[in-house]
DNA sequence: TCAGGAATTGATAACGTTGTCATTTTTGCA
DNA sequence: TGCAAAAATGACAACGTTATCAATTCCTGA
C-alpha cells in the first residue's frame, strides 16, 4: 500500500522556515550562493537535508525561463550509429546540469513539425538534431523562438543555427577514390534509403563518374538486409569486385552472405562499411569502414548549447569533425597481429 | 542574425483574446474539450493557429501536478540490449502524450541516488528503471513521494512498486540444463560483471551443481572482450565443450576467436549467448541465444505508468514476460534453408 | 410558461520558484 | 568616529497555466 503514506514534498518555503531565513534568501543560497554569506548557506543546506527538499524545476524553469532541458532528436533509438553521440551528449549535458529529452523522428519527415511542437512545449534550452531540420516551417519557427539548435552528422550551407558534422558527399567520394585506387572497376553499392546514405551514394557516383549497381534497403539497415542486398547485387553483376555499404551491419550481412556463397572476402569481393561499429575491427575478416567520431559530435553539440545558454557568443558555430577510412582485411589490408 | 528577431511566444492569454473567450475557457478547449461547446473549440483552435501558440508544459505541469514526463534509467545508452525497450517505451509514452527523459546510471550503484534526485526535480509522473532500484534510501524516497516506478529486466520478491521482467536465475538454469541435456560436461562461462549477468551465472552453477571456469569481463561487454574471454577460458580448460556467454556480442567474440584458433563451432566448441541481438540469427554459424522480448517490456512499462497516472488501479503490477532459448547452429542446430 | 437541471462560461487564486527593486547590515577608510 | 560603499537580506510580484468555485445560458418536460 505505498500510496497510504504520501507526504507532501517539502518546498523552498519549508526550507526557509527551517533555516530561519526568508524564502528568497533560501533560493539564492542554493542557486546563486555568491550573494549569500557562508553562515547562511550552511544553515540553508542543513535545512535542505532535514526537510528532504528536492527543487521543483518546473517552477524554477517557468520563472527563470531556463528549463535546463535539452531535446535530442534521433531517427530511431535503435540505430546503433548514433549511440555514442547520444551517450556523450547525455553525459556532457548532465555534467553541466542539463537533462536530455529523447524524441524519435522516424525516417520520414512528416512527423518532424508535430514532434518539434511537442518538444517545444517543454521550453527546452536547446535542441540537438541528428541530421538537419528538413522543413522550412520548422526551421523558421526555431529561429523565431530563438532556441539554440545544433544539427549534427551532416553539413549544410545554411544551417538552422549551429552544426557539428561532416560531409557525406565527401565520404562517398573518398570511398570511391579508395576503390578506384585499388584498381577495382566493377563496383556495387548496398545502401539504406535515408537522406544521408543517399548523399554518400551521390558522392560515390560523382567520383566514379558513372552509375553502378545499387541495392537499396529500407532504413534502418541491418545484417539481415545486407545478406539480401548482396543477393540483389550479384544478380545485377555476378562479377562485382568491391561493394560499398552504407552501414557496418549492412556490410557484415554482405560478408556473411558472400561467405555463405563460397566467395572469399576480400579476394573474390571486397567490402567497405560505414560507421566503424564496435564489432568492425573484430570480425573475420575485419571490416574496412569509415570512422566518424560520434562521441565527439555529442560532446561538441553539448558544449555549443551550454555556451550559448550561458550567454557567450559561440566562436565556431559550425564544426566539421571530418572522417577517416579505416583500412582492414575486408579490402585486403594485412591483418595486424591479434591483440589479446 | 537569428537573435535579432525573437518574438515573445504567444501565451494562452493571447489565444483567449484572439478567440474572444476567457483565459480559462481557452485552457479547457485545449485540454478538456468535453466541457466546451464545439463552436468555442473551433474558435479557440483557429486562434491557436493564427497566434502560433505552443503550450507551456512547465506552467501546466506546475499547476496541474502532471508533468507528462517519465524518467527512463539505463545503465548506459550504448548497451544495445535495452534499445528495443527504450524504443518501445518512448513510442508508447509518446502516443499517450508523455515524453521520456533519459538518465544513465552507470554500472556502479553509487550515483543512483544523486541521479534520482536530479530526475525527481523534474517532477516526473513515473520512473522506469532497467534493473532494480538498489539503494534502500532511494526505494523509500520513491515510495514516500508516491511516484509510480516500474522496474524492468529483472524480478524481485519486493519490488519498489511495479515490475516487468523475468528471472535471470532461471535463464542461467535453463541454459545449463540445455547444455547438460546435450551431454556436454566441460562447460565454461564468459560473463559481464553486472548484477543481472551474475544472477544468470548463479542459476547456471546451481543447475550444474559445481563451479565451472569463468572469464569475467567488465560491463558493458563487447565482441572484443569476448575474444579475450575465450583466450582466458581455454587457458583454464583447453578442452571446453560448451560456453555460455552473458551477451550476444560477447558470444560473437568467442566464436570469432574460436574460428581464429581453428576451432570449429559447434563441433569443437558450442556457444550460447543472451539477448537475441539482431545479428544473432544471421551470423555464421548462427547463434543460439536467449530471446527476451525487450520491446514488450518497454510497452508494458509504459502502459503501467499511464494506467497508474490516469488514476486506475493497476490489475497486474508485476509481470513476468519470461524468455526462451532459441536454438541455432552454434550449439548444433541444423541450419534452416537461407531465407532471402 | 416556467421550474429545475444540465451545459457552458467565467473570476479568482493558486502551483513553487526567481527577477526586480528596496532595505538592512556590515565593512572599509578618511 | 562617521559616512559612503559594499554585502547581505528581504518584500513583492510574476512566470503561464489549471483547480476550484461561482455565475450564466440553454434545454427539457410538466
Amino acid at each position: 500500500m505505498p500510496s497510504s503514506f504520501i507526504l507532501k514534498a517539502a518546498t523552498l518555503h519549508d526550507v526557509a522556515r527551517e533555516a530561519g531565513v526568508s524564502l528568497i534568501t533560501a533560493s539564492r543560497a542554493l542557486s546563486n550562493p555568491t550573494l549569500v554569506s557562508e553562515k547562511t548557506i550552511a544553515r540553508v543546506q542543513k535545512a535542505v537535508e532535514t526537510t528532504g527538499y528536492i527543487p521543483n524545476l518546473l517552477a524554477g524553469g517557468l520563472k527563470s525561463k531556463r528549463s535546463l532541458l535539452v531535446v535530442g532528436l534521433v531517427p530511431a533509438i535503435s540505430v546503433a550509429q548514433f549511440l555514442p553521440t547520444v551517450q556523450a551528449l547525455t553525459q556532457a549535458l548532465d555534467a553541466a546540469g542539463y537533462q536530455l529529452i529523447l524524441g524519435q523522428t522516424g525516417y520520414d519527415h512528416s512527423r518532424e513539425e508535430a514532434l518539434l511542437n511537442t518538444m517545444i512545449s517543454r521550453r527546452p534550452d536547446g535542441i540537438v538534431v541528428t541530421g538537419l531540420v528538413h522543413s522550412d516551417a520548422a526551421r523558421d519557427k526555431l529561429r523565431r523562438l530563438g532556441i539554440p539548435v545544433v544539427e549534427t552528422w551532416d553539413l549544410s550551407d545554411r544551417p538552422t543555427d549551429m552544426l557539428v558534422g561532416f560531409s557525406h558527399v565527401k565520404v562517398g567520394g573518398a570511398i570511391a577514390g579508395y576503390f578506384l585506387g585499388k584498381g577495382w572497376r566493377r563496383l556495387g553499392i548496398a545502401t539504406g534509403d535515408d537522406h544521408r546514405a543517399s548523399l554518400r551514394r551521390e558522392g560515390f557516383l560523382a567520383t566514379v563518374g558513372r552509375d553502378v549497381p545499387t541495392a537499396t534497403v529500407p532504413a534502418p539497415s541491418s545484417l539481415a538486409l545486407g545478406r539480401r542486398a548482396l543477393h540483389e547485387l550479384l544478380q545485377a553483376d555476378p562479377a562485382l569486385q568491391a561493394i560499398y555499404c552504407s552501414s557496418d551491419p549492412l556490410a557484415q550481412g554482405v560478408i556473411v552472405e558472400a561467405q555463405a556463397r563460397g566467395l572469399r572476402v576480400p579476394e573474390d569481393i571486397a567490402v567497405c562499411g560505414f560507421g566503424d561499429a564496435d564489432f568492425a575491427a573484430h570480425m573475420r575478416p575485419s571490416l574496412t569502414t569509415v570512422h566518424v567520431d560520434g562521441a565527439t559530435i555529442g560532446r561538441l553539440a553539448a558544449q555549443l548549447i551550454v555556451e550559448r545558454c550561458s550567454g557567450q557568443t559561440v566562436a565556431q558555430p559550425v564544426v566539421d569533425v571530418g572522417f577517416r577510412i579505416v583500412e582492414r582485411e575486408s579490402t585486403g589490408a594485412t591483418a595486424p597481429p591479434d591483440q589479446l
